[in-house]
DNA sequence: TGATTGCATATTGTTAACAATTTGCAATTA
DNA sequence: TAATTGCAAATTGTTAACAATATGCAATCA
């Protein structure tokens, strides 16, 4: 399923959204295509490539000729709309897909579980926030929310720029136990109670 | 302020996104990159460029080695739900700016109007939509909402793929005026009421 | 002095050649 | 026949050279 070899660009793409939400490019900083380029090994092409991506993903901020810079984290007022926004998003597409999740699914959505879980017990911040997210991102797949996939990656990139809700790893895992538990249930306002606790 | 020499890139995202909405490129049709720089008199370069941001747009969708083919309009039920987050967001950032709007500001909702006015008139669909999300894009730029700025374009293709909201362009003026009226009376409330009455 | 011009440097934008991957079809085999 | 293998063509992915643009600084001139 998963495919092994990925192009250059998607990893290039990971590596710099994960230097990104790790903090080990700041707010501001401005970056280079050559440097990163060759830091990498390969050409500008691709870190070009990426540098494009991550500015529609809302991490890099685009000027023409000038490069990119990293973005700033929103205030705390928008923070909360957006959160919002991405509790609607996944509401919705959960409302409209909940009983389309056939067998194949909830495996998957087991393993992801448990790979947040193993996340968790690390204690390593992007690592969990990453699966995190993969176990929302199941979910919105699983009710056939693909659609909705990048608008919610994006509010999601706005989310991670300012991320500081990583005390407690064990209530995190908690939390999403609790999705797969009102998933499973069937009952759309138990599911649409538990995202929107966990969604903060 | 509006910058004449535009770069390639930006100019072959513009006509290919066009074409989309226009529905020279139907819905499911795969592009070619070696086409489309031959038609346009380019490398692929900067046509590539452009698939993968209009990918991120929500225009086209991207597949590794194979491609983009341009994407299906939401349903309507979808499309109900992307129309209310687009209000939200208009609604939130004019909320948080309405008294930031400053003199040149005004200056430019003013052209814009008019703008519209003149495109309305020519009955053109595609000129009718950019100028009309042209008006709204500038009262989020005045309100300082730019951050959102992204976000709501993707909202937007997502609602001009499936555009079909442009029998009376007499009345599409006319909502606009009453936008920036509401806006120039300084009560929040008048303009949300205006903003989402246009907005569907 | 203070503003402006012109150049050198750094950086991004574009191109064209080459590499890797996918796809369809024909040949092969059970 | 039906499935499979192995090409050949088409297409995307990557690279490196070259072009265009922006920036900072020094020289120039009022």
């Amino acid at each position: 399923m998963t495919p092994i070899n990925r192009t250059i660009r998607e990893q290039v793409t990971d590596q710099i959204r994960d230097d990104i939400v790790s903090g080990k490019f700041p707010a501001g900083q401005a970056l280079r295509e050559s440097e990163l380029a060759e830091r990498f090994g390969v050409s500008r092409g691709p870190v070009r490539d990426a540098f494009l991506q991550l500015s529609q993903e809302g991490f890099l901020a685009y000027q023409a000729n000038r490069g990119v810079t990293v973005c700033n984290p929103p205030d705390s007022e928008d923070h909360e709309f957006i959160v919002s926004l991405r509790q609607q998003i996944e509401c919705h597409v959960i409302k409209r897909g909940l009983d389309k999740i056939n067998e194949a699914d909830w495996k998957q959505l087991e393993k992801a579980l448990a790979e947040l879980e193993s996340a968790c017990q690390t204690e390593a911040v992007v690592k969990v926030a990453k699966a995190d997210m993969k176990f929302h991102e199941e979910i919105l797949a699983a009710c056939g929310g693909t659609d909705f996939l990048p608008l919610w990656k994006k509010l999601c990139s706005q989310m991670l720029l300012g991320y500081s809700r990583l005390e407690n790893y064990a209530e995190i895992h908690a939390e999403h136990v609790s999705i797969l538990e009102a998933l499973k249930s069937g009952r759309t306002n138990a599911v649409t109670t538990a995202i929107i606790a966990n969604i903060q």
